[in-house]
DNA sequence: GCCGTTTTCGGCCCGACTGTTTTCAGTCG
């Protein structure tokens, strides 16, 4: 067994709470978090960066940390957790995460209580012991008590599929008051961030009080976590967590920048103001002397838009789904953003299924719901007959089902182009569920991985490279297999992948479904970077996931990802064209 | 511990809110 990129990132995490805990320098402890947020990031396996360009290209990682990860690389483990698990209890970081609890009360605990545990925390509370604690009371330990209860109700992050929609039904509620002069979702969900811890709303008044009040009174709220004169937070019935603020208008640009994040971002944003004389926060760029301090006396600049915010500082707009200081602060500052690809660039969906297999609607209503939304063109694409549960298609369906397609398609006349395609299982020994004389009737055909998701990294990617090496497979369908929120990647060579499908110009699939969202950005971006062809399709099982597209436009653009890399943002023509060249 | 379009040393965000305080500490984002 060799740590994975994710547990190393674990790790790091873990150690800078650790040192959080045990009082070390703040920035140090931040640095560890940086090193785990970033190394989380990394699309590839850090064995091929440490043998090739080396681990300090990554972000955040110097030589300390550089060095730590090739220890772990060899030995499996890190001796320098091991030291700081022997200082500091583990339970002392959980219970650190309970919402209320830092890293001063987890001490606290610790010192005068020997709590070590979350089941400790809890029944020291229930005892009444903790309200004596110094600068504790009977509110702080009653706030304890119902983290403790959220921290087991909740599975952690929410998914943006759902977020999104919660969210937005929250502003439109909001907006629909008098005081509220603008409005905007901020944070991770305005970056399109796969998940979302909470929601982040921002509210444009010179009147806050009722918006707050509007806010804390909705029906869905289970509880009111606070409510102040400009901030509140809820926690909803769903358990999601939404937080609103109220600003003045005329600071709406640097408010807006400042709560859409990310932090790195942010962090770049104000160095660049401090270079150019300003010390910047939600609320205005305040002019400073030289040794940084805030001339009083001077006049503040005000933003209302982002827009004003980003040219003062000499750089590009940035949009909310690059903010992840991967690269588009220097970008901007060099005008060199990409222009990433929108909705209005897709012309065609090429991943759909039917009641031919496990969908809920006809060829015929998929079509019209198609011509509905504005594609030009489209693929019928069920599920092949290895996948029983999803009622694949034998041979004998699918080929009466190409016949359906064509008929169909014939009856539509210039409306929209429907090809018979197919979603086919790779499957488990890394054999085409269909042979290829049954294969070249077909107009599209997509490989897909279905089963065997746990098998190891050399046998996913030889499955993975079977079926780019076919000459009859055009496209890979979600080509990680990652679901929200359990299931986790597929284990492969993304080297080796992405070298193959560039090389037999197969396309890689950026799947719209929000709980998919695969090839996740990180990836989508490399792919790109190395001229694999991507296509951004909605997977649809019935009519109304045809309008998930969104959700892989944001994914995609968070991958850097242009109209250009897209190949569904071609006219027909032109993909009819590439296909014949291929087949 | 990381980083460098002022730098290889000296920075690294800070304001709102809460609960405990009686002027502030801790947490959060």
């Amino acid at each position: 067994m060799s740590l994975s990129n994710r547990e190393i990132a674990d790790i790091f995490e873990r150690c800078a709470d650790m040192l959080q805990i045990r009082g070390d320098n703040i920035h140090r402890v931040l640095s560890y978090r940086r090193a785990s947020e970033s190394i989380r990031a990394v699309p590839r396996d850090l064995r091929a960066i440490a043998s090739e360009s080396g681990l300090t290209d990554i972000s955040y990682v110097g030589k300390t940390i550089a060095s730590k990860i090739d220890e772990m690389l060899e030995t499996d483990q890190l001796e320098f957790y091991e030291r700081l698990k022997s200082e500091i209890p583990e339970g002392l970081v959980d219970i650190m995460h309970i919402n209320g609890v830092g890293p001063k009360k987890a001490k606290l605990f610790w010192d005068k209580l020997d709590i070590a545990s979350v089941p400790e925390l809890q029944t020291a509370a229930v005892a009444g012991k903790l309200a004596e604690l110094p600068g504790m009371g009977v509110k702080s330990q009653q706030k304890i008590l119902d983290g403790i209860e959220a921290l087991s109700r909740q599975t952690g992050r929410t998914n943006i599929g759902d977020a999104l929609p919660a969210a937005q039904l929250i502003l439109d509620l909001l907006l629909e008051l008098p005081q509220a002069e603008r409005g905007a979702l901020a944070g991770s969900i305005r970056r399109g961030r796969e998940t979302i811890g909470d929601v982040d709303i921002l509210i444009a008044s010179a009147d806050a009080a009722p918006i707050m009040h509007r806010f804390v009174s909705m029906e869905n709220v289970a509880r009111v976590l606070g409510h102040g004169p400009t901030k509140s937070s809820v926690e909803l019935l769903t358990g999601l967590q939404v937080d609103v603020r109220v600003l003045e208008r005329a600071r709406w640009g640097t408010a807006l920048n400042y709560f859409t994040g990310s932090l790195a971002h942010n962090v770049k944003m104000r160095q660049i103001a401090l270079e150019r004389g300003f010390s910047l926060n939600e609320h205005a760029l305040s002019p400073v002397d030289e040794d940084k301090n805030i001339i009083e006396s001077a006049k503040k600049i005000l933003c209302e838009s982002e827009e004003a915010l980003y040219a003062r500082l000499g750089l590009q707009y940035v949009p909310p789904e690059l903010r992840e200081d991967s690269g588009e602060i220097e970008a901007a500052r060099a005008n060199q953003l990409p222009t990433l690809i929108a909705l209005e660039d897709i012309k065609a969906d090429l991943h759909m299924h039917t009641t031919w297999s496990d969908g809920k609607h006809t060829i015929r209503e998929m079509a019209e719901a198609c011509i509905e939304r504005g594609r030009q063109y489209m693929v019928i694409t069920d599920h092949s007959r290895s996948l029983g549960i999803a009622n694949g298609l034998s041979i004998e369906r699918l080929l009466a089902q190409a016949e359906e397609v064509r008929q169909i398609n014939a009856e539509m006349g210039d409306r929209i182009q429907i090809l018979a395609g197919v979603e086919m299982d790779i499957k488990a020994d890394g054999e085409m569920d269909y042979p290829d004389e049954i294969l070249t009737q077909l107009d599209f055909v997509i490989a897909s991985l279905h089963s065997g998701l746990g098998q190891k990294r050399e046998q996913i990617t030889r499955r993975l490279l079977n079926a780019i090496r076919n000459p009859h497979v055009d496209m890979i369908g979600h080509p990680s297999a990652r679901q929200f929120p359990n299931r986790e990647a597929v284990d492969a060579d993304w080297d080796e992948v992405l070298a193959a499908a560039k090389e037999h110009d197969t396309i890689l699939e950026i799947n719209a479904n929000p709980l998919r969202l695969d090839l996740k950005p990180e990836l989508a971006r490399l792919a790109k970077d190395r001229g694999v062809p991507l296509a951004i399709n909605t997977d649809a099982h019935r009519i109304s996931h045809l309008d998930l597209m969104p959700y892989g436009l944001t994914n995609a653009r968070r991958g850097w990802v242009e109209a250009k890399h897209v190949m569904n943002t071609w006219s027909f023509d032109r993909f009819k064209a590439w296909l014949a060249n291929r087949h």
